[in-house]
RNA sequence: GUGGGUAUGGCGUAGCUGGUUAACGCGCCAGUUUGUGGCACUGGAGACCAUCGGUUCGAAUCCGAUUACCCACCCCA
């Protein structure tokens, strides 16, 4: 392998023909955020290793074996964020941004680091759009953000894609629920898969999502966390589905749903795509009300949602969805000659400053060359200048669409001749 | 971290019962039009067949290891 010419494992370069799309994505996105009242932030790539293990926890996989952690040469331990509300949450804590009126409502577009095997969809440095919704416990903040998530994918003409919501109560009625789990699966522990075994203790609720037709089995008789949800929980629930009723978007309730980061409470939910394959969850997210007290702030009961975005480039593609491509070049000035060259230069850099997009030969190549190039930027005119033009004061426009040609003065009217041309066009 | 698959010029592929100069399409460069693109035709550049090692008189073709990618588990966006 060659390190100098190879990127690390599970990172990806977008090239020129992508990024369109990235930006495309990421506009949207935004934009549609800020129509909800959620504005930007930026925060650091890396924070200390500590912010991780309390707000996202310490007995997560994420925190156990996919973060990136080094010390730097002051020995900190530093952490290249492996998701983005940790980051934010720690954001407002320090700049006192819950002093001001509640809710604060953030935005972001940040990459992620986690240190996994990669595979399609899952990568090792990946980017989250994400929004966060803190100092409101009201269940029509939570319909608020799926609505926002929601539209987002509306927007990107993402079909195919199904909402499922749960709750995962607060850590009083779930500790109840997981006993009465532990206490079912006690006596099929034999019959259990290795993997079931093990996640009995760690986190239970994750063998109602075994894939095993034996735990699946077992699991369709065990308790529900519906049912143990205490009343609050439940008319929480019961709020936030009304709400996603009037809104008009369909939803299943999926008690299989279990975020795998601690910090989650109530309710949790996840937009699935059926175009992709293992890596289908798009969007994924729900209410953290614990976490800001969990890294010594007021108690301060917060939602928010993060969005892959290459998993969202991959469903687009999947779907057909409509993605731009680069800019095509406007006008291709042809030159013959040093002083042709010179003038196109001069010329090239007027056009552009009345916002036209324009190239002129910059390699020494044949005439025919340049046209040749010059189609595939996909010019929309090329002005041909050579001695003959310099001398007569008229360049050669040729609109490269029907191949009929003209002649533009080159004085003080030339910008505005060019614009018009391109507005026929 | 576990299991399975794949690896040939810039891209997509053929060749793979081992045997002289590794083929095709696209792309790139040039010519057919010595001041004009898109189509067509002609020519050209570009690959020690992922890497390392082994079997053999001889390997892109067989074997092993490594690396990367893909798929599934796990986990998540």
């Amino acid at each position: 392998m060659d390190l100098l010419t190879t990127a690390p494992r599970g990172t990806q370069d977008v090239l020129p023909a992508d990024s369109p799309k990235w930006r495309f994505v990421e506009q949207t996105a935004l934009s549609a955020a800020e129509e909800y009242g959620f504005h930007e932030i930026r925060t650091p790539v890396f924070e200390h290793t500590q912010l991780f293990l309390r707000g996202v926890g310490e007995t997560t996989d994420v925190v156990q074996k996919e973060m990136y952690t080094f010390e730097d040469k002051g020995n900190r331990s530093i952490t290249l964020r492996p998701e983005g509300t940790a980051g934010a949450a720690r954001c407002l804590l320090e700049h006192n941004l819950h002093t001001d009126a509640l809710p604060v409502k953030v935005s972001y577009v940040t990459s992620c680091y986690r240190y996994e095997k990669p595979q399609a969809g899952r990568l090792r440095e990946f980017h989250q759009f994400g929004v966060e919704c803190f100092g409101t416990a009201a269940p029509a903040a939570d319909a608020e953000a799926i609505l926002l998530a929601w539209q987002i994918l509306q927007r990107l003409h993402i079909t195919g894609v199904s909402l499922h919501i749960n709750s995962i109560g607060c850590p009083t009625c779930r500790a109840k629920y997981h006993e009465a789990l532990r206490a079912y699966f006690a006596g099929h522990v034999d019959a259990l898969c290795d993997t079931c075994r093990s996640r009995l203790e760690r986190n239970p609720m994750r063998i109602l999502d075994c894939k095993s037709p034996v735990c699946q089995g077992i699991a369709k008789d065990a308790p529900r966390m519906l049912q143990y949800l205490c009343d609050d929980c439940a008319a929480h629930f019961e709020a936030v589905k009304q709400y996603l009723h009037t809104a008009g978007i369909p939803y299943e309730i999926d008690t299989g749903i279990v975020r795998g980061l601690d910090y989650y409470t109530r309710t949790v939910f996840e937009f699935v795509s059926d175009a992709l394959g293992a890596q289908a969850v798009v969007c994924g997210g729900g209410r953290y009300d614990g976490l800001i007290e969990e890294l010594g702030g007021p108690s301060l009961p917060s939602l928010g949602f993060a969005m892959g975005i290459e998993r969202l480039l991959l469903v687009m593609q999947a779907v057909g969805a409509p993605m731009p491509g680069p800019a095509p070049c406007d006008v291709f000035l042809v030159s013959m000659g040093e002083q042709a060259s010179l003038r196109c230069f001069a010329l090239a850099s007027l056009l552009r400053g009345q916002g036209i997009r324009a190239a002129f030969d910059v390699v020494g190549r044949s005439l025919k060359a340049q046209m040749k190039y010059a189609d595939k930027q996909g010019a929309r005119l090329t002005l041909v200048i050579g001695d003959n033009e310099l001398a007569t004061g008229l360049a050669t426009c040729r609109d490269m669409k029907t191949g009929t040609q003209s002649s533009i003065a080159l004085d003080d009217s030339f910008c505005a001749a060019v614009a018009q041309k391109l507005k026929e066009g």
